[in-house]
DNA sequence: AATCGTCTGCTTTTT
DNA sequence: GCAGACGATT
């Protein structure tokens, strides 16, 4: 049984881990030893001889499933590891959907529509729907549309209003492309578990054992993907913290763990109440904070690491103030106790918040990590060759296709492309279509029907070539790119000689990840485009892992992390709870989005506000968070920024980085 | 087709 | 205060 051991754990998450069957609901407070208890339970399941291909494991991000993966290898066999199923909700859908979607009257190579393909498609529907006199904002349109399809309604109720029309295209357009996006992913698979019995009964064979993470942050569909994967006997664990669900705007419905019992009727409870992570005044004061949370699960974390310093609240005069004094502040600690970069992490309510902190870390030299931002699959470069890479799986996506047809240019003009468009919808097909037909062909110049052909031609080429055996599509992308002249193109359209470079290396990078793709990988472009577009984070997540430095991260973001050192900046009402948590009536979420930051740190927690701070481009005074008040006084200590910053050094604190200290002080900035 | 200027409207974003 | 979108202009 290898290194799993069970008097590694403590009472009740041994419990959790040797309860497997019928349903569990396990109460996790942040820092519990969650993640432990599902791999020592999947552990525990293979050792009371459940095959390691009957059990499933579901989570939220790539990041966790690869986290559990690794830690089970350490546990069992790694070969009999390898056999067990820990996948994100939404990659299960895709190998539930691969294999069963043409039931639902969709191609199997579908193709993934991020949010920006999404949103491209609404903004181009949305001017050929509207009225003259009407107006949708595409942003709206594709929330809405979203938040619909996560209760379950694949169409809408009627066509009178421009939304549903658009909603009602949006559909229609998605299936004649062969593309599903994020929601559809779940919303077919429900549909085909639940209007399919075979397929139904096929999936519930294969997966005996259930267990989900994060489950305060499932959706409606994610409850009934999870009700029909189940079969009879129920063997349904899911793991979660009301007090941590932060994602009720995004359709995470705490109900789904707040009531379970209603869907998976006399489970056993177990609750995971020891913190292994905080001390007694960081646990005490994030307990006296969330306590104010109605409608919870009631639990009392504690934690055997007595005191610990206490949670310093501290007021500056403005923005600038608080940012200086973080700067200052991790420089002076990480000196006077030898700590690295990595022990300290700022957390804020918004990304905009990052910008005076990271201006002062840069001013006294201290490394950063950023995460968040802009994403390297934003960038055009990579969309255009990731474009290519779809025509060839999914021609018919006329989004993608579209995207490429004359990028690099090659004589297929707007106007013509313009007509394509129109002809296929005309007669209700793909573009692609459209491209190969005589009767849109015969309407064209003979020059423009050659262009035509030969980039037919090559996308039929290429896909050949893709397909023989052994083909390296490493090689075979690279002779694509050369062949379309993608770099010369870079080269024309790119202005700065840096920027060209920059692109050229972008591109280079995704080759490489596809070539390790399929060092790894049996499942072809496809398979690696699927990944790309369900786990985008990938390299990037990687990077920060590996990089050093302070982490500067939002609130949403940090959840599931723990540092040493946590800041906690911009406790002012407006920003923490938002402005808009009160006209939503979300003022409990903002509230367990305080608790989970909190909750972050290990040894020290800091929270500051300020009196000032600058909001859309002018300085506006601001009040304390509510929040702070709900603060239990006793493991608080106030301190006055201004008398902190002019405090003489103490002594002992500083003895061991006392000179670099000085040193770095000194530096001119 | 590309670029410039003006307008707008400001969270969070696991997939 | 700034980014993103859109429309007018060359």
């Amino acid at each position: 049984m290898g290194r799993f051991r069970l008097f590694d754990l403590n009472e009740p998450q041994r419990s959790a881990v040797t309860t497997i069957r019928g349903p569990l609901l396990i109460l996790a407070g942040a820092g519990t030893g969650k993640t432990r208890v599902i791999t020592a339970r999947v552990a525990y399941l293979m050792a009371e001889g459940v095959k390691p291909e009957n059990i499933l494991a579901v989570t939220f991000t790539n990041k966790a499933a690869t986290e559990m993966r690794e830690r089970l290898a350490g546990m069992v066999e790694p070969d009999q590891a390898k056999k067990v199923t820990m996948s994100t909700f939404h990659a299960l859908c895709v190998r539930i959907l691969r294999a069963g979607i043409e039931r639902l009257g969709y191609k199997n190579n579908f193709t993934i529509y991020d949010e920006s393909d999404q949103l491209g498609l609404i903004r181009k529907i949305i001017t050929r729907t509207a009225a003259q006199d009407e107006k949708l904002d595409p942003h709206q349109a594709k929330n809405l549309i979203s938040k619909a399809k996560n209760n379950g309604w694949s169409a809408p109720a009627d066509e009178k209003t421009l939304l549903s029309a658009v909603f009602a295209r949006y559909q229609a357009d998605l299936k004649t492309l062969n593309a599903v996006d994020f929601d559809d992913l779940l919303l077919l698979t429900v549909k085909l578990l639940s209007e399919h019995a075979e397929v139904r009964e096929k999936w519930q064979l294969r997966f005996k054992y259930l267990m989900v993470d994060e489950f305060q942050d499932t959706n409606r569909l994610q409850l009934e993907l999870v009700t029909l994967l189940a079969d009879s006997n129920k063997n349904v664990a899911v793991v979660g913290d009301d007090d941590q669900s932060i994602y009720g705007w995004r359709g995470a419905e705490v109900a789904n763990l707040l009531e379970f019992e209603s869907h998976f009727p006399n489970p056993a409870v177990v609750k995971l109440e020891q913190n292994y992570r905080s001390t007694n005044a960081i646990l005490g004061t994030a307990n006296s904070l969330i306590k104010n949370n109605p409608r919870r699960r009631p639990k009392a974390l504690w934690s055997a690491m007595e005191g610990g310093e206490k949670v310093r609240l501290i007021q500056a005069a403005n923005d600038r103030e608080e940012a200086q004094f973080v700067a200052e502040e991790i420089q002076r600690r990480s000196f006077a106790e030898g700590l690295p970069w990595e022990g300290f992490a700022v957390l804020y309510r918004m990304n905009a918040q990052s910008r005076l902190i990271e201006e002062n870390l840069r001013r006294l030299q201290i490394p950063y990590r950023l995460v968040g931002g802009k994403s390297f699959f934003d960038s055009r470069e990579i969309k255009d060759v990731l474009a290519y890479f779809s025509v060839l799986v999914n021609p018919d996506d006329d989004s993608n296709l579209l995207r490429i047809i004359n990028t690099p240019a090659r004589g297929i003009s707007a106007g013509t492309i313009e007509r394509a468009t129109e002809w296929s919808a005309r007669n209700k097909c793909s573009v692609w279509t459209a491209l190969q037909s005589d009767g849109f062909l015969r309407e064209l110049p003979a020059r423009t029907v050659g262009k035509i052909a030969e980039f037919v031609e090559l996308v039929d080429g290429y896909e050949t070539k893709l397909n023989e055996p052994l083909a390296d599509h490493h090689a075979v992308a690279d002779k694509l790119l050369k062949e379309v002249g993608y770099a010369e193109d870079l080269k024309r359209t790119c202005k700065a000689a840096d920027e060209v470079l920059k692109r050229e290396e972008n591109v280079r990078q995704l080759l490489q990840d596809l070539a390790n793709f399929q060092g790894r990988s049996v499942k072809g472009l496809q398979g690696f485009l699927d990944e790309v577009m369900l786990d985008k984070s990938r390299e990037e997540e990687e990077d920060i892992d590996k990089k050093k430095g302070v982490l500067l991260i939002t609130l949403h973001a940090a959840k599931g992390l723990e540092f040493p050192h946590v800041f906690l900046i911009g406790l002012e009402e407006g920003v923490l709870p938002h402005d808009r948590s009160k006209v939503e009536g979300t003022l409990d979420e903002e509230r367990r989005l305080l608790y989970v930051g909190i909750t972050r740190a290990m040894r020290t927690l800091t929270l500051t506000y300020c009196r000032d701070r600058m909001k859309y481009g002018s300085v506006a005074p601001c009040h304390p968070s509510s929040f702070i008040k709900e603060l239990a006084e006793e493991w608080i200590e106030r301190k006055n920024l201004t008398e902190m910053m002019n405090a003489p050094v103490q002594e002992d604190a500083a003895k061991n980085g006392f000179a670099r200290m000085r040193a770095m002080l000194a530096r001119p900035t």
